[in-house]
DNA sequence: GTAAACTATCCAGCTTAGGGGAGAGTCAAG
DNA sequence: CTTGACTCTCCCCTAAGCTGGATAGTTTAC
């Protein structure tokens, strides 16, 4: 029996407010609706979107996801399980756990494109045959 | 005086056969085309475009670029200057040199990105306090 | 002469994460 | 009642590198 809805019941607030406050634009905001990671808690009479208190940390929370790497479709997942009831962390570790391989991977790609790329810098004295059907033998080097 | 044009004149192709012998399909070399990468030699009376034997090589040097990091949009400014008369080898170091330094740049975006997702995963000792106002700890830690 | 295979152009869409703007309706204050 | 600020929905645009489909014309083999 928490009465704070009570005592203090906050004001719903207009989109271009959670805009100014959140920092995430009125675009952004609606954008976010329509793919599944917000609701409005309501409408006026006259259609406009009203939200609860608790949507600032809900974009706080999506701006941080998203500064982790996470795509909006992961970010979805997390807030739905979060929505059920459930603290997300264990999804979270894999996923996050996921993220690191797949971070690694990324990087060992691009450590054998840079030795490569490094290796058409240095080896520069290729004696190019046919010269004509040739446009960079720098690049075409096998 | 080079004669071979005239000793052994190589047969104009039509685009499906390009696409067999060179691996990429027909509606990327039409893209390739229209982005400006190539162009058909000709074109038969109904308008099929004819495309000469070079065609070939120019589209695995598109491939062997495009497999070392470059856009079609880089790739494009080397194949026109080759087109001048020119090697574009020199052009190409500039090119290779800023693609390793660029990739340098991403990989120490990723280890940074990677540490913190693996602080966030060993640091799970984390008491929360205001459960009910987070999402996912987790990921919230600051 | 006709059928199969080939090709042409044009239009549409995919992916991600939004931004721009039109045209219309709503809300609050004076 | 009117004005200004706010919001609504709807549709198009971006980057990159294509892919697919519709519809129509071409070339070739039999």
């Amino acid at each position: 029996m928490r009465g704070t809805k009570m005592l203090f019941q906050e004001k719903a607030k207009q989109i271009g407010l959670v805009a100014k406050q959140s920092g995430v634009s009125i675009k952004t905001i609606r954008y976010y609706e329509e793919l599944g990671l917000l609701k409005a808690s309501g409408r006026t009479e006259g259609g406009y979107r009203l939200f609860d208190a608790d949507i600032l940390s809900r974009l706080s929370f999506i701006k941080r996801a998203q500064s982790l790497g996470l795509t909006l479709a992961e970010i979805k997942e997390f807030l739905h399980i979060h929505d059920q009831g459930d603290l997300p962390c264990e999804h979270a570790k894999v996923k996050l756990q996921e993220q690191i391989t797949d971070i690694d991977e990324q990087i060992q790609q691009l450590l054998v494109l840079k030795q490569e790329l490094q290796r058409l810098l240095l080896t520069q004295e290729s004696t190019v045959e046919n010269i004509e059907q040739v446009i960079c033998p720098l690049i075409e080097q096998n």
